[in-house]
RNA sequence: UGAGAUGGCCAGACAAUCGCGCUAUGGCAUUUGCCACAGUGAGGAAAGUCCGGGCUCCAAUGGGCAAGGUGCCAGAUAACUUCUGGGAGGCGUGAGCCUACGGCCAGUGCAACAGAGAGUAAACCGCCAGAUAAUUUUCGGAUUAUUCGGUAAGGGUGAAAGGGUGCGGUAAGAGCGCACCGCGCAACUGGUAACAGUUGUGGCAUGGUAAACCCCACCUGGAGCAAGACCAAAUAGAAGAGCAGUGUGCUUGCACACAGAUAUGGCCCGUAUCGUUCUUGGGUAGGUUGCUUGAGGCAAACGGUGACGUUUGUCCCAGAUGAAUGAUUGUUCUCGACAGAACCCGGCUUAUCGGCCAUCUCAUUUU
RNA sequence: CGGGGUAUAGCGCAGUCUGGUAGCGCACUUGUCUGGGGGACAAGGGGUCGCAAGUUCGAAUCUUGCUACUCCGA
């Protein structure tokens, strides 16, 4: 059952501004994947799509749409890690099917560099 | 059949799996929650924020000025830069469509360059009469030049040159006279009105520009849900109240006297810091509310040319807050555009793949 | 979400209120001075005035609608 609460997103500006100071990051395929460690017990999910790289709210809600069902899909394989994922200029030339995939080895990368202990 | 005009409607469909927000019910925890099941869940423009209103706070009970807006007339509406009907002008063979459409005979200004002249008109070329001179002569005159006058018909300049066409008239011309057209004024008729028609009259007066200042008529207080209301840590500061160390006295909870406490340090001096508890108000982080039953939708009847209004019945139809509608798969069709609510409504404007319906027009063919 | 502002030469800005000629500085090109560079002097080029309609004889300027950038309110 992969559920996705709301105690799984990121409400709060410290906890973004704790991940951008200290995170690991991974950038392919028009985003970029910044994670670091937390105390929660489970993994959190932040999302940072900027107006600037998408200009159509409808394409924004349909990205952070999709970022979402992909990683409700993939949590069980991720580690207790706060996961901020960040638009990047060329996002808007993608495909939706292309931005699922680019997903997908993004999670594998977070699983290996964090282990699940 | 083809080409159009106007108005309205729809915005891929169905199924499976996994998920999200809100609401109701039930269960477990009772503290914020968790689970089950059911219902419900973006638009015609949700957009631009260009207008109008509701709502909230601030200001003000009034009047005037300023500033801004609107601008043919009548109506609709909560209100309007909206809508409906009518008038005028323009476009189209037509159905129809478009129009910031009050006033420069109240005043002030503006019009570069060109042009003689750009507004109480003006003689550059030209046309015409007279005078003078020359030439010529059939002795009537003719031609040329100069000068002084007349003249707005023609040329030329310009975006624009002070009514247009025709006839008369004249030295040449001229609203100088006449006819028609246009314009102004007056009366009458129709119309709520804008305006239209008829008659008479004037004899050209009144060129353009008000999205130039302005005049006239009407309208407008300012800000916006990040408005506003409520709850409320921590820290600093403010106000108030109680309590405070040591010693003495006694009436045993009061009075009097003396200053202190903590840190540094072995101790003194010295140095540094300074009460403690509670309450109050203020209000930050954060939270709650405002937040969706409304100038609501649908249907019928009635009134109205219509916008719309009235009555009855019926329905409840997003309410998020780092922000909910999605993903995957399958089937199918005409292969899916523009695009995402954020306090709510009425409009306007802009973007847009296509499809359907109704009424109407034109052309062609057949009967 | 709400409320403002700006757009003119490669860059930074005037001109817009009050409509007729688009200008200033730096930069660029050419020439002269110098043995050369730098520098100075002289001359020159470069503009859909963000886009589209309208008003006007005429629009960078006035009106309306779009586009982009930017500031403010947590």
């Amino acid at each position: 059952m992969a559920k996705f609460s709301r105690a799984m997103r990121m409400n709060n500006p410290r906890d973004y501004t704790r991940v951008f100071r200290q995170a690991k990051r991974s950038s392919k395929g028009g985003l970029t994947v910044l994670t670091v460690e937390n105390s929660v017990g489970h993994p959190r999910l932040g999302l940072a799509i900027a107006k600037k790289h998408l200009k159509l709210a409808t394409r924004r809600n349909q990205l952070k749409r999709v970022i979402r069902t992909s990683f409700r899909q993939h949590q069980s394989v991720l580690a207790n890690i706060d996961i901020v994922v960040l638009s990047r200029g060329d996002v808007s030339q993608r495909e939706m099917a292309q931005i699922w995939v680019t997903l997908e080895r993004h999670w594998q990368t977070v699983a290996t560099q964090w282990q699940k202990s």
